[in-house]
DNA sequence: CTCCTAATATTGAAGCTTCAACCATCATAT
DNA sequence: ATATGATGGTTGAAGCTTCAATATTAGGAG
């Protein structure tokens, strides 16, 4: 499985790697210091309740909402659980199926709503500042052939072989 | 604090912030499960060890080394006691100074080695076997970019104020 | 020489994620 | 009816990271 000679990195590919581990590195670290301190959670968690307070009726199926929030099931289940407990989030069956929603509560809109300008200036003050219209653009077209790219592999045998 | 009106993020960045959030969330993933899976280790530490075969005499001090390695001293410090228990790495202290070398063993140059080209692999198929030449440029540009304006803003006031 | 401070690193506890095992429910075929 | 399997979700343990508190040592001030 492995007995081909590697295929190593050229200097420009070296380069570009290595800012991109440091940027997939220091960026979630960035998001959850701002939001710990200020909002006493985790980044994921907000994402969790911005997504769920999109949402058609404020409500998403689990495993749906994991798929949005880049989530394995397990971690997203273990998350509304404890968005549970703090009164934010609610579990409710669904009818004709095994599935269950999980419901943004009032509070738990409440506590987005309030979250969300603290954030978004983060998120500007973190990216945004340093790029100009043209830099956005490259960077919504590049991410989208990262992303692509990441789950076609994915898809092709989970990993390596 | 807030009492400004919350700059919101426009559709062009809605758009590069979704993509971006869910590179930084599932492309650790699929580097951890890669390097779990044949390594047993976690991406994190392979790159520590890589770091320090790297590096002149393949030692690092533990400050320098949690700073090339994009971590907090403590999050390095657990890490390498971990390493150490492996056998990979060891520590040193330094004589005119109150730091710390962490000096990567024989055994832990070996495991780099054999670890070295499943990871190099991977990192093609996950990124590079989407990018043509110039897409590599415009990353290793762009994520330049963004690492400039994350250093900025977070050496401005850590995170938000 | 001694005290004070700053720099460097370590530690333990708490919290989050992962992994694997498990439970529940619906669909299908026998 | 009932076994079979597949889908959807939960759970507990183990491991990793963070946070805050704590050593430890070097460099200066008096």
């Amino acid at each position: 499985m492995s007995s081909e000679a590697p295929r190593w990195l050229d200097a420009s590919q070296q380069q570009a790697w290595r800012t991109l581990v440091a940027l997939i590195t220091r960026l979630p670290a960035a998001l959850d210091t701002q939001m710990q301190r200020d909002e006493d959670m985790t980044h994921f968690e907000y994402f969790v309740l911005a997504l769920l307070s999109e949402a058609p009726d404020r409500r998403l199926r689990l495993s749906a909402l994991a798929d949005e929030a880049n989530a394995s099931l397990s971690r997203l289940s273990h998350v509304i659980t404890r968005l549970t407990k703090r009164g934010w989030v609610c579990r409710e069956p669904i009818p004709g199926s095994r599935g269950s929603y999980a419901v943004l509560t009032e509070p738990g809109y409440a506590k987005v709503v309030d979250a969300a300008p603290g954030h978004v200036e983060t998120v500007h003050r973190l990216v945004f500042d340093g790029l100009d219209d043209s830099e956005v653009r490259t960077l919504a077209t590049l991410g989208a052939t990262l992303l692509t790219q990441l789950d076609t592999s994915i898809a092709a045998g989970t990993g390596k072989a």
